[in-house]
DNA sequence: GTCTATAAGAGGATAGAC
DNA sequence: GTCTATCCTCTTATAGAC
């Protein structure tokens, strides 16, 4: 991930306490913004309110939304990725995928602004992360399809292509979050309980790991 | 859908055969345009630049960009939900959801800028669908999950949740419109190959349908 | 560091000629 | 019906006082 120029210059800028925790708070604020309104729905304004900071003084710490978008971006991606490297291929394959399916899930669930910012990006044309889909991404799925493959040549899981299984993770568990308004208008009530995200996550357990087992 | 005055009113304006081209010209520009920049990021010029037309002529047919976006997406919600409610109670519970998910599968390929105008929409809080995703969204889903559970206790069905199997169905079939984008930057050669679509339906059925079958 | 004021520009919508 | 010109609002970004 391009940091090239955060708090790594120490020489040039010794950031205070206080500036980090107001571009910290900054980037939190963005990120609700820009989930919610996308790039160009969200406005310096809405995200220097929910901060308590006026405009100016948020383009103190970012010299423009463009660049705030990007960090915010950055600092997702990482989060975002690292269940799914964490996937290991000496470890039983359905309880593998059960760890990467369950964490994906929570994350939806516990930060769905996160899941939103993403899929904004992706949906409107990758225009920053383009390339590190086409490059660290892209590297990093290949890696994982060749574990699943062999998985599916050892025979502990039906032969399905690791591609699309993996595609499939992503949508059904991201959905949860990119879609839950849609959701709670159409579960109503059900979506309101406390057991909700349990359910879904034994759901989606159930089909997924049942339709990839070997038979 | 809410559809108080468009083609109706025969009396107070009857549109021309040229009047009803431009319309559909204007709609078919915006739902692109919309669907690949969200509301906000959409421009008039840019719908009208891509049907040859002035901007204030685009503002001749329709009073606004809000109006605009409105009649695509009601328009769009017609067929989406069709292969939804064609859904049948009487047939085999397996073969009818085939059906389905290939039906899905076939028009994310096709059109998916229609996806990624509703994916858009529901992403930034429905403000345009919202009621009607709590009204009559809500009612369908309501009855096909009648269906489901019907289904599964007959034992043609694995005991799954129902609303969780449809989400599940919609979360994998949008997400290869919504998401290409991505899938293209990962699967890279394999996503241009010809196949691609029929190999991605064969994946998904094959998951899905292993996962819900009785055991 | 944080504010007020304002420049600069994009984009939605209208007026009015043709 | 379609165009040119224009108005006006919203938003990004900067200048400069405190």
């Amino acid at each position: 991930m391009n940091q090239t120029k955060r708090k790594d210059a120490k020489a040039s800028k010794p950031l205070s306490r206080i500036q980090e925790a107001n571009r910290k708070a900054i980037l939190d604020a963005a990120l609700d913004v820009f989930a919610t309104s996308g790039f160009r729905g969200a406005t310096i304004d809405a995200i220097a309110a929910r901060t308590g900071m006026s405009k100016p003084n948020l383009l103190y710490y970012f010299k423009s939304k463009q660049q705030i978008y990007q960090q915010v971006l950055e600092q997702t991606l990482e989060d975002w990725l690292a269940p799914f490297e964490a996937i290991d291929p000496e470890g039983d394959p359905v309880e593998e995928l059960r760890r990467y399916i369950t964490a994906k899930l929570e994350m939806s669930s516990k930060r769905p602004e996160a899941s939103k910012l993403f899929a904004n990006e992706i949906l409107h044309g990758a225009p920053v992360v383009g390339s590190f889909l086409e490059t660290t991404l892209k590297d990093l799925v290949t890696e994982k399809t060749k574990v699943i493959r062999h998985w599916v040549g050892e025979g502990k899981l039906a032969p399905i292509d690791p591609y699309h299984l993996i595609f499939m993770i992503w949508a059904t568990t991201q959905h949860y979050a990119d879609f839950d308004i849609q959701i709670r208008a159409v579960a109503g009530s059900q979506a309101g309980r406390p057991g909700f995200s349990e359910q879904a996550a034994q759901a989606v357990l159930t089909i997924i790991l049942n339709g990839i087992k070997p038979r």
